[in-house]
DNA sequence: GTAATTAATTACCAAACGGTAAAGCATGCG
DNA sequence: CGCATGCTTTACCGTTTGGTAATTAATTAC
């Protein structure tokens, strides 16, 4: 029962996604590379840490992030695989009307930093 | 003061997309470049039709699609830039993890249908 | 001018959401 | 062992949200 949390519905997705806490901890994440529970809560100084908690489940449920257990402390990183694979599909249908950001991912991808 | 609604900031435009139902009247304006309020209505049997006039005000709002008056309808459509404009920002943040994406974009971009 | 059509607005309701506090569960440490 | 730590779960609360019904406004048709 440890599979990859069912795949992930689009709704799922944006539900996840339109809570502003919930962006902030992805970017925390998608700086840090990883964090604890602790680690996390200790950048919103406002909430209280079963909040983040409940934030991460949600996430978790999303299938954006997965959480491997270290100790006593829950280690939380982005899955980004299933981020990619949710948000592509929808991505897609409106990339025709992108063809500025288009022009600037090939730009991207075929001169890299 | 008919100018672009204000830029649309990362939380409109989520906030907006969390809905399924504003997010099939986006997918049902790509498909159909532009409807009436009527026409919308017409997709969804299940609501009515001041609950879509709701959710396009809502999507206006987020600046995600605009309104012009012809006779007495409403004709929308997506606002293409305004989308792009509030979606890449937030976009580029996780662009390094979706190297699978990128190189389907560059390739997409590089070799246009 | 009057009636019909189209859309937006308002008032209202139930459900979902984000937040806290407190209890519960493992795990690590003295 | 007993206690502290880190995190999750539960119960609860106020606000926001999505929905309907009814009213209003504007435009077209008769």
């Amino acid at each position: 029962m440890n599979r990859s949390p069912a795949t992930t519905t689009t709704d799922d997705l944006f539900r996840a996604l339109a809570d502003p806490t919930r962006r902030r901890i992805l970017d925390l994440l998608a700086d840090h590379g990883s964090a604890t529970v602790g680690e996390l809560a200790a950048q919103f100084p406002d909430l209280v840490s079963s909040g983040i908690s409940k934030h991460l489940m949600a996430l978790r449920a999303a299938g954006l992030v997965i959480a491997t257990k270290q100790g006593r402390n829950q280690i939380y990183a982005i899955d980004a695989d299933a981020m990619e694979q949710a948000l592509r599909p929808w991505l897609a249908k409106y990339e025709a009307y992108w063809t500025g950001a288009l022009t600037r991912l090939r730009d991207a991808a075929t001169n890299p930093k």
